[in-house]
DNA sequence: AAAGATTGATGCATCAATCTTC
DNA sequence: GAAGATTGATGCATCAATCTTT
């Protein structure tokens, strides 16, 4: 464990932070942008719907779906209630013991198939086309130590 | 300039793709909490704040500020409208040639001096203390290179 | 008209409080 | 009571429409 540094921030540190900072906003914005824009899917839409494919066949528990997308249970009940109303999803058919089922409708099954290609395409272009091959064992070591639990 | 891939993700690149998100969301989220939680400040608000006293030792129009911190006009106006309320920032005193001048309160500047050493200290603890030297390159690099105007 | 700024509407995120079913 | 889920309130982000001053 090393000592940190004390007083203001100098250049190269607030250098590294923006570098960091910049890096995520940038990346979201852009991959979210191209996903709405040519599919109507939001990210996070793209991400329920993904998971419920993936994980569930079709199927799943809120909260096993909310704990998969690190969200909390009354975030992805709002947001199921508009996606609902789009009829992307669909609650409450086949109620189980004590849990209510979620389910991906026809629409949304056409929805998210028609994404994942542009979800990929999308990525390969503003992000991985910008990686070189060292880049990559740094990145997930970088991640992996920076997201670990404090 | 390479050809891409086609299909669907690779585990590889999934893993490369969710490193990046995580790695941005989770920075973001510990220091906005950090800030929030000791000082009342928002990420949002700091950054206002900051700005005001280091760019126009506390007066600034607001296209500049704006333009500064890579935001709308509307999302400014906003903010400053619920930055106001709190007393942190005052509207309309001085009005200059076409331009209404927005002028950080003692309240702001009192909030602002105490936050700074909290931000500092709270990007030192999350983020900078994990990277060894070899990911400061690689951070600045892969920000310079993914952030460039494609 | 055009630059500077504001407003209103809508959707999203978070918190605390509540409802429901076992 | 406790797990699963919903609701209401508040603040934030974005878009399009509007107002203001020169």
């Amino acid at each position: 464990v090393k000592t940190l540094a004390e007083g203001p921030l100098a250049d190269w540190e607030l250098q590294l932070w923006n570098a960091l900072k910049s890096l995520g906003e940038k990346s979201l914005e852009r991959v979210g942008r191209d996903i709405q824009s040519e599919t109507g899917l939001s990210a996070a839409d793209f991400g329920v719907l993904s998971r419920l494919e993936d994980l569930g066949g079709g199927t799943l528990r809120q909260q096993e779906l909310a704990d998969s997308m690190g969200w909390q249970r009354s975030r992805l009940s709002h947001h199921l209630t508009r996606m609902e109303e789009r009829e992307l999803v669909e609650r409450g058919e086949g109620k189980t013991a004590r849990s209510t089922a979620l389910t991906i409708t026809t629409k949304g099954r056409d929805a998210i198939r028609a994404s994942r290609p542009v979800h990929a395409k999308s990525i390969r272009r503003h992000i991985l086309s910008h990686l070189k091959a060292e880049d990559r064992k740094l990145l997930l070591a970088l991640a992996y130590r920076l997201t670990a639990d404090d």
